[in-house]
DNA sequence: TCGTCGTATTGATATTCGTCGATGCGTACT
DNA sequence: AGTACGCATCGACGAATATCAATACGACGA
């Protein structure tokens, strides 16, 4: 037997909840995980800090290989799916790459957690 | 030749700044990540808006199966991530199983994203 | 038009992960 | 004791992922 049957059947909320108020539906829970996978793996979590933090904004692709310690097509790996998940943005100069983190990424993602 | 070479060198702060001041440890990547990954994946996430949107603040294990849609072991077994990673608390009453949120682990990680 | 350099892509491999059937464990009821 | 039920664990399998060497692509300079 269910345990649902020993309480009172609980009240559906018609609007104005919060994001806590109401179950996820299964498109939000696979677009949410989608944005939490990508920042699931510490090389990302560092390179989205590098690059959150740098002084200017922006960090050149190449700068961000050595202190990583993984080989260059590890990083480009992990920065395209950065890229696709819209936590970071790039813009190509000449022969670099330059990234900027995408604040409202985060606080999309932010939000949803309260 | 870096890109790093270019621009002026980037001055270190020395206290008081915010997480997107200074780059994340290793240690605290591999922290951050692990409870990123306990909430990359849609059935998690779903389980976990299920219970913190209940009306009592806990639902029975026994309840979760079916809204679900998979098996009782898969739904045991991301229970048991979630509950690893702080996300959630579990008490034994009699038979069933009752699983809270746990708001503070929510919380500490969206703190991490400001 | 070469050759060089920075970056992205490809292919391959080892590991991790999600899923489920089968099974074990503990509790409650008869 | 014996049965039934809820939940966790085990074993296995397919899928996804992280990683790197090799290679392709583009832009620049000689």
């Amino acid at each position: 037997m269910s345990a649902k049957n020993l309480k009172t059947k609980p009240v559906t909320k018609v609007c104005c909840g919060t994001a806590r108020d109401v179950p996820l539906s299964e498109r939000d829970a696979d677009e949410l995980a989608a944005v939490f996978a990508a920042l699931s793996d510490p090389v990302r979590l560092r390179l989205l800090s590098i690059i959150s933090s740098a002084p200017d904004g922006e960090v050149c692709a190449c700068d961000l290989v050595t202190p990583i310690g993984k080989s260059q097509p590890t990083v480009s790996h992990h920065l395209k799916i950065l890229f696709e998940a819209g936590l970071v943005e790039r813009e190509k100069r000449g022969v670099w790459v330059w990234y900027r983190s995408v604040p409202s990424g985060l606080d999309a993602v932010a939000a949803r957690l309260r």
